[in-house]
DNA sequence: TAGATTGTTAATCGATTAACAATC
DNA sequence: TAGATTGTTAATCGATTAACAATC
């Protein structure tokens, strides 16, 4: 029932589609969905689409496709959305605003618990309970909270500094912002968010539409 | 010169990543550069900077390697960055104005022209020169300043909406912040950069770094 | 020259697509 | 039962890695 085979980079994100179709669905109150449904919503074959559930171990019936609840519980623990995981902001400028003021950190299991930022003015202001601190206080904090993820929302020329110390300070997950390429030890994870980067992805794409 | 088959998104990346170090050579005064130098600067194999470039068309010399500007100016036409594109950005939160108060349009060849929101209380601020316009003004400001690309910093029930209207104003290109599947016509491209799911995939990937 | 480094083809690997038997 | 739909293997496709001759 439980994936052991690494997932590769586009199936997880299918598998983000997916579930999304499958919240609708049930807000809708349906039971039951075929793999062509879901396929048809987010784009993909319906072959693809089994090839995928295929890999977490399967759970459809011929004739009746799958279970909406169960493949919703199933997508969730394969994305560990159930499992609770403290995360700290560093760099609380425009973007890192942002991102505390959101709601996306429920969705996806993590507690904000801790923002930092190295500039005095900054340090203090916060949001709702939460208290901006002072850089030199990763460390310590990152410890004592037990907190195993970290965000990176600075400019990029100070990005891989911020990087040694969370990983120092025992972090294993880095959300990176910044447009630069982390090196980390084995063992840390990185996903990259950069904007820069995606802004750049979509003006080499907008080639390929403007020779037609 | 240029390019003609199709390049993978993983290619595309990875080329986003020699261009950076390329120019960080190019601020150290450098004329030079080996594939060996790049490969490691950026976590990947010698062999695999050779065949990017290869598809690029090559201009390397054995003995010598990669001329850096040369490099640049091959890569920085890849991507289209010479290339003035308009821009406009629909939905000014907290994501919307973080967006527009960055420096990140220029150097990926974009101008901010306009920004949108449906909120009355918004409409009319806005940065610096630019002042924020009603929904309605889509249409017609898109048409009268030949903006090509639009960005969608709305929440997600409004999104596929928001890219319909662009896509009859004769928009090209979306950079979608919205974690929604958005369905577009053939010919229009959509850059995903959805928050949410970057957080879910941050998520999934940690559960095999705890496994270990 | 000698040898480091590229250009380019070949081999491997993995992911996607197709096919179809199993089954409800 | 009949036939729609899944589970699962096989075939195809593409990307990555390896290899090595060409060359400066």
């Amino acid at each position: 029932m439980v994936e052991n085979k690494q997932l590769s980079r586009a199936s997880v994100l299918r598998m983000e589609l997916y579930l999304d179709v499958l919240q609708q669905c049930r807000a809708e109150g349906r039971h039951n969905i075929t793999s062509a449904d879901i396929g048809e919503a987010v784009g993909v074959s319906p072959e693809s689409v089994r090839q995928d559930l295929f890999k977490l171990g399967t759970t459809g019936k011929p004739m009746v496709g799958y279970e909406v609840d169960k493949l919703i519980s199933l997508l969730r623990s394969v994305f560990g959305l159930d499992t609770l995981k403290k995360i700290c902001l560093v760099g609380y400028g425009n973007l890192g605003r942002a991102l505390a003021n959101s709601n996306i950190w429920d969705k996806a299991g993590f507690e904000l618990a801790a923002i930092f930022d190295k500039d005095p003015n900054v340090v203090g202001t916060g949001v709702g309970p939460l208290k901006v601190r002072n850089l030199a206080e990763v460390f310590g904090v990152v410890k004592s909270e037990g907190i195993v993820a970290g965000v990176i929302a600075t400019p990029a020329s100070v990005a891989q500094e911020i990087a040694n110390i969370l990983v120092n300070a025992g972090i294993k997950a880095i959300w990176n912002f910044a447009p630069v390429k982390l090196h980390v030890p084995e063992g840390v994870v990185v996903e990259n968010q950069s904007l820069a980067w995606g802004l750049i992805t979509l003006s080499q794409a907008m080639k390929s539409v403007f020779k037609e």
